[in-house]
DNA sequence: ACTCTTTTTTTCGAAGCTCGAAAAAAAGAG
DNA sequence: CTCTTTTTTTCGAGCTTCGAAAAAAAGAGT
């Protein structure tokens, strides 16, 4: 149940709008976000001498532009570079990065590996990514402690975003990478799933197309989704939901990497396409190691001629386009992005991606269906990651008013 | 993009949530809204002396329970049946209802009437609403007006509430039902989805069952579904959305209702039973005018004996279960209430529900999915309709502060 | 060079809200 | 009849936002 407005909860959540002004416009004035936010000029000029004085805010007295217009000019707020830092790390197959990232979210310092992430057991895993992160704050020792540490994993977290419930990259299940580096760092971390931050990403990226409701889905080896509606990332209630890959496509149809039988991922992931291109049987064991070099010359014989690979993208493209009408049916249509090195062959799967939307139900407005691609899903994933946490940043710790910028409060409340 | 809080917004919120907590608790002391809401006495004290004085709230002092404890007893708080009334309209299959309603939830007056809805043109139909709600108005001549009229169809609703889009009663298109009510009574109306509305009141009947998430199909002629999530109800981006009898089950099987192939009901809707138990082909039209007693007869003889009534059931107990799966891949499983003439045959169609759940990605987490059946749809919708719009009144009208109880104004923002 | 106009930003008093502490009210217990 | 306990109300303090007016910072015009 809601709970009631306290007096200073006004104070806290107007701070967190103005900063979210700042940090949506880039350098608005306080003129603009008074409109913006329908505050009215008196409050938004305290609430940002604060922010100055506290240190988030800085003014841009843009000596450039000779304003052109008349009148006392306005003054451009941005965000301090140096107000926070974050950790933005990124868990994949065989691929482990961490950054350490600026407010305003300039990537300030690296780290990358290449371990071997079927292999290892949980705890090396863990001590991995730990390492990782250790070896990037020493090269970092004079400044200030990060706020957050945010991971991405290509796999399922849990709805609070504490655990990896599951990651085709790993044998092993529940790993709670969030408490881990809390504990480690003493510093709050969340885990989310990495499609979920490609969507976040689209809609700082384009904020036009990308507004109250669209799709991205992942086109790798496996197929991922994350979705935005009504300008909200959606979750599931438990998970982080959103198994576009896992809806069913054919009843008891071919096996699919989780063990079940017809997933959409069955004839549209890598592995699936791969496996129908050469022939194999449907219920063929998913196999390992397909490359993008692998697939993309898959695409150019598919291309060439119609073979047993145009055939292979053919069912692929069917099995996104009647999950896709199933998905409209539940959710209406939306625009959708395809992302990743799967997107490179959107060109094949897209005729049979509609084709088999036009046979569903959901496929009735198909006016609100627009394609995108975007072939390169790490910056996505690092963007989103990035914007995700320095929204919580402002949110959870800028918004407070007086609470000390060392971030001692390891709350538990990080949904 | 959220809007800044102002210092009367403040009032509002905390005004409609003392009313919240009434409607919900049914008659709290002060002491109890004050820990239910976090707010303090003294601000609990003052709003609800306030809402006393206008007529919304009256004190029950409970000359009746001898109160047992020490200390000066608690005065329970309930809302007055006078504060206001609404009209709680509904439309489904040559039926139409419409009852007055007050502010506690109790009918005042009904009329009923049974139009050949088919076969009647757009104005007809129209015009034998605005006809029924007419007359009970009339029965009521001396009475206050109306707060909101509130009607639920059977079809697809826009996502502002304002049209019906579509409909298996009528053969009519995009009927403003909304726009048109409120221009013929000068009250703020809104039409809703009847499957939405179950689910509504699901949430207040079995608050404890139904909290955050949870899934109500209709299972009738057709198959609806309401969606709960995260306490919300869950709507389309465009329309009431939320079709899961046609998230497609089998790509390219048998026909539906809407003209597509394939779709949950084309298995699992009364007229796609009756096609499989009586050996009629996959293609062949759906069937109108099929009795509730003819569905009872063809469910016991499913029962009686394995023939070809035991295996259209199957079938259907499939699709509904793969549906379900594919449901539950996106938003993780969650209880599901089974509502309608349908949920009388829940017996034979559970065993292949739940194996076909269990052969989907979305069916791991089964211990979260627990099956509840509903027999009698109309009271479940008429109920959902009325917390819904009483709800719409504690916040629009009331919570105001000001605003005269006679509802001038008739907002846009209805949603 | 100076004044006038325009626009942005800040200042200041007024009004409203919630809160905590204390007081008042309304019972049962002894 | 008094004491204890619990609920409810009262009252002043402390915030916050708002509107109006003032101040600031430019360009435009003469």
């Amino acid at each position: 149940m809601s709970v009631g407005i306290r007096h200073d909860d006004l104070r806290r959540r107007n701070r967190a709008m103005v900063i979210a002004a700042v940090r949506r416009t880039g350098q608005p004035s306080r003129t603009e976000i008074a409109a913006t936010t329908g505050l009215s000029h008196s409050t938004i000029s305290a609430i940002s001498s604060d922010l100055i004085a506290e240190g988030y805010l800085v003014q841009d007295k843009g000596g450039e532009t000779p304003s052109l217009k008349r009148g006392r000019p306005q003054v451009a707020l941005t965000l301090n570079p140096d107000a926070a830092t974050i950790i933005v790390a990124g868990l994949s197959l065989n691929f482990l990065s961490a950054a350490i990232v600026d407010y305003t979210g300039s990537v300030v310092a690296e780290q990358r590996r290449k371990p071997c992430t079927a292999t290892l057991s949980q705890a090396d895993l863990v001590g991995e990514l730990i390492a990782t992160i250790r070896q990037l704050m020493a090269g970092q020792a004079g400044a200030r402690r990060p706020l957050r540490i945010i991971l991405s994993v290509q796999g399922t977290t849990d709805a609070g975003a504490r655990t990896m419930l599951w990651s085709p990259i790993t044998p092993h299940l529940d790993i709670p990478f969030a408490d881990v580096l809390e504990r480690e760092f003493a510093i709050p971390a969340t885990v989310e799933n990495d499609c979920n931050m490609m969507a976040v990403a689209l809609r700082w990226r384009d904020p036009q197309r990308y507004r109250d409701n669209f799709i991205a889905i992942l086109l790798s080896h496996g197929i991922g989704m994350g979705l935005v509606l009504k300008g909200e990332l959606f979750t599931g209630t438990r998970s982080s939901g959103g198994e576009f890959g896992h809806m069913t496509h054919q009843p008891d149809g071919a096996l699919c990497r989780c063990g079940q039988r017809g997933c959409v991922e069955a004839y549209a992931g890598n592995y699936a396409i791969w496996r129908n291109a050469r022939r194999n049987p449907e219920d063929s064991a998913p196999q390992d190691g397909i490359e993008e070099a692998d697939m993309r010359a898959l695409a150019a014989r598919a291309r060439a001629a119609d073979g047993p690979e145009r055939e292979a993208y053919r069912q692929a493209g069917s099995a996104i386009g009647f999950g896709l009408g199933s998905l409209f049916a539940l959710i209406d249509p939306a625009p959708v992005a395809f992302v990743g090195g799967g997107a490179a062959a959107f060109d094949i799967l897209e005729p049979d991606i509609r084709a088999a939307i036009a046979r569903t139900a959901g496929g009735r407005h198909s006016d609100a269906i627009s394609f995108d691609t975007v072939s390169d899903e790490l910056p996505l994933i690092r963007q989103g990651c990035t914007m995700r946490a320095l929204t919580f940043v402002d949110q959870e710790i800028f918004a407070s008013g007086t609470a000390s910028a060392q971030g001692e409060s390891i709350g538990k409340d990080v949904a």
